[in-house]
DNA sequence: CGAACTATTG
DNA sequence: CAATAGTTCG
């Protein structure tokens, strides 16, 4: 009867509730597509049109997943954030829909069986289209811990509404430039050999300088805490890519550069 | 060509940091006064012309100071702030100006080299009169624990918007009277062996009742992370003097008690 | 890192 | 007045 079961163990319930709450300062309300394939899919556009976020959840991020028929479940992430804020860490979370359904239901279980909370969630006809984006070559690819970046974007926004990455061989520069004077933060590459996830990387096909604006840069950031390390993917007068990886599957976010005219 | 440069040590950028946002509540714009054998100096007034703030940090602070010719560096205490929280903790930060400068560089290094940020703070031309202080004899210097200050000074704001301190030979009393009703926390010298900064001391020359706006000792109050103790100098009708010392330098403040007819 | 408080905005 | 973003504290 039940289109979508899948049940949500207690570490990745958190990981979800984390990529809702980055998400949901951009986007409101977005559609989640089930297949037993591709597992969850998110895709949404923020009001201004100018970041385009990819949530991807694999099947295998559950315990047990199984979708008959593919789903599109249009979902209030804001409500949706709330319901999974109610589930202790330390419970197993039950997600159910049926084939043409109204209704989003979750369960939330104590190991000890004995608790049991079920919330059901409205669910709401969002119009959307989904775009297929291409896995494009692109111009280099940046791989830095994701704390670091965090950093960079909240600080230079106190100097500047833009931030432009500037990416050589051996460097990517962060510049911003306000009122109060002007900032730049160069990181080299290196790999650290005790923690991996501090290594910054750089993969360069053609040198590239792209100005971004801060406001959104620092949304994207609110995913930080998904995972130690986020790659960036630049391209000339290209979307930026900003990916961070799930334990299986990512949130990527799509930002469109300022062009010189709008700097 | 530069005619400051000066090399700060982790542990001491922090203290920087902090003297700049313990004052920039009361002051915004003041003019760092750079010497060679003076090192920094700064001094400013609050808007209300009732608190002064001197700010000392000797040459010996830095790893590495070189000041050719003095230098007035006007600026604004909360880009400065910006600017020196983007710093790691483990980080050296090197301030430059040049002979007649329109800015002040900053540039924090990591010890690994592999990270560089650079900044550039506009300067702006502040008009101010250097006063100079004597160290004149008091009527009373009490010693006692910064934290201790603190409590106070914020508790009893909660009770009136004055407070009064009053100074015998073997106690300090402070004084607090309001709407809801009235406050004292009484101070008796004494030595902690085990723990210096815990000691309470008074020396006196002559017993003195000094009454202060409660918000002006809670702007004071802000300093208390740089020391471990504060040092009040009290002088009857004259202004008082809070100081906190640092590694190598002062955050001194005076000031302006309250007379009779405006209590 | 989380929580509480403050400041700002609809 | 309510909700939210930023800020500061533990």
């Amino acid at each position: 009867m039940s289109s979508i079961i899948s049940s949500i163990m207690p570490l990745f319930v958190s990981s979800l509730l984390s990529s809702c709450t980055s998400i949901k300062d951009s986007v409101k309300l977005c559609n989640f597509n089930c297949s037993q394939s591709q597992g969850i899919t998110v895709q949404a556009i923020d009001d201004s049109r100018v970041l385009l976020i990819a949530l991807k959840i694999d099947a295998g991020s559950f315990q047990e997943f199984r979708c008959d028929k593919d789903l599109v479940l249009g979902l209030d992430l804001e409500s949706l954030s709330k319901i999974l804020k109610q589930g202790n860490n330390e419970e197993y979370l039950t997600l159910m829909a049926e084939d043409s359904p109204d209704n989003l239901m979750a369960v939330f279980e104590d190991k000890k069986k004995d608790r049991i909370s079920e919330f059901s969630l409205k669910l709401m006809d969002i119009d959307s289209d989904v775009l297929t984006i291409d896995d494009m070559e692109t111009d280099c690819t940046i791989t830095l811990p994701a704390y670091e970046f965090a950093k960079i974007a909240k600080d230079m926004k106190t100097l500047s509404e833009s931030l432009k990455i500037v990416v050589t061989k051996d460097s990517v520069k962060f510049n911003a430039e306000g009122q109060i004077g002007t900032g730049s933060v160069i990181l080299k590459p290196h790999t650290d050999m005790d923690k991996p996830e501090e290594s910054v990387k750089i993969e360069l096909n053609s040198p590239v300088a792209l100005t971004f604006g801060a406001k959104y840069l620092n949304d994207i950031v609110k995913a930080t805490s998904l995972s130690s390390t986020v790659t960036i993917k630049l391209t000339d007068k290209s979307p930026a890519l900003f990916e961070y990886k799930l334990p299986s599957g990512y949130l990527r976010y799509y930002l469109a550069p300022k062009f010189d005219d709008e700097e």
